[in-house]
DNA sequence: ATCTTATTGAAATGATCGTTTCAAAATTAA
DNA sequence: TTAATTTTGAAACGATCATTTCAATAAGAT
């Protein structure tokens, strides 16, 4: 059997997704990822195979980093008001903690190739489903304890709260204001009660 | 006095937006923007100083002509509910008439560059200034004719639908049923009235 | 201990990056 | 028609791009 693999995955795909969260996809180069990882340059090819390669496994490591870090918050709720509500606090903090003010990979890389890349609009796709489908079963939940309205389905209310979603993490880019963000989540999910 | 100009500046604007629109301003090359508005690479420099200079000057030009051809909309419209309709309407076709599903450049910029570029970022904090201007002035209007609520005021609710629109076109890439685009904007609206 | 196999390190690949150079061409005021 | 001035065209700049090459290194299996 062969020498096998030294580094710490975690950490490489910790550093990478850094420097691509910071500086987008066609903005960060394979010597940004050779500085930052302290990796060799043919150890990222040989594990990751190509830049595109790296950084869809960086989509996915910032993906399920994301939904682990939420499912922890929405476990602690018991009704589908509060679960709504654990979610946009936690895109909420995300975006005050982040100083760089980089707004969402995965928004940001949407905006930046999902037009160009199949790979990465495959991975957009299902990002959208997994999204919508989440939020459609809590919106589901509420409708059930009465606590939203059906003036609309929930498959419809789960676009919106996407879609609004997609919203807060643009519009956190430039607007610092807390309190101006969190006035703006309230007036969002006024729609469901 | 010298030689002077020779192309169409409106031209080569339309044509140069037209690239960085779908492949963003990392992606576009130098040498994209020579192709497509057939002009020498020293004319462009010496025209527009450097590719962020060019880039600049196109950001402006789609910001004017977005702001003129909805601008037209919205002077046929005789009261704020219509007015916001037609606003979110033109976005709608916007989306809906792009086959490529580019979404907003601007909004696009704003994701790649905003935090990496003060010079984009001053474009991004005046755009937002002078879209949230609009919005707000249109739901005072409403508010004065008693067609939209007082729950917010003015200011906050532009601010709702200022993240509102840019959720919007960032859904708009990967959805293309008009019909859930339009039931989008109609939920997002509700809060109005 | 040796064989096998994969990971490393360092250098080099050709292509492309944004930008500059400079002489030739072109235009208008005098 | 000439002088003044700027735009052009073509080539070249050094730097950086993503990727490849290959010998040296290292480690589990026999």
């Amino acid at each position: 059997m062969p020498k096998v693999e030294t580094f710490d995955r975690i950490d490489v795909l910790q550093k990478a997704t850094e420097i691509f969260h910071k500086k987008g996809y066609n903005g960060t180069s394979m010597q940004d990822l050779v500085d930052v990882t302290h990796l060799n340059r043919s150890s990222i090819y040989n594990s990751f195979g190509s830049k595109l390669g790296i950084f869809m496994q960086v989509l996915s490591f910032y993906q399920n980093a994301g939904n682990k870090k939420m499912g922890t918050e929405i476990v602690k709720t018991h009704n589908a008001s509060d679960t709504l509500q654990s979610i946009f606090e936690w895109y909420l903090n995300d975006i005050i903690k982040d100083e760089d003010r980089k707004g969402c990979l995965i928004v940001n890389c949407k905006s930046e190739m999902s037009n160009q890349e199949p790979l990465i609009n495959s991975f957009m796709v299902q990002n959208q489903e997994q999204m919508i489908a989440l939020l459609e079963d809590v919106v589901h939940n509420g409708q059930m304890e009465k606590v939203f309205n059906e003036k609309q389905t929930a498959g419809q209310y789960a676009l919106y709260l996407y879609s609004s979603i997609q919203g807060l993490r643009m519009t956190g880019i430039l607007n610092t204001n807390e309190n101006e963000l969190r006035n703006l989540i309230k007036t969002v999910l006024t729609v469901l009660y």
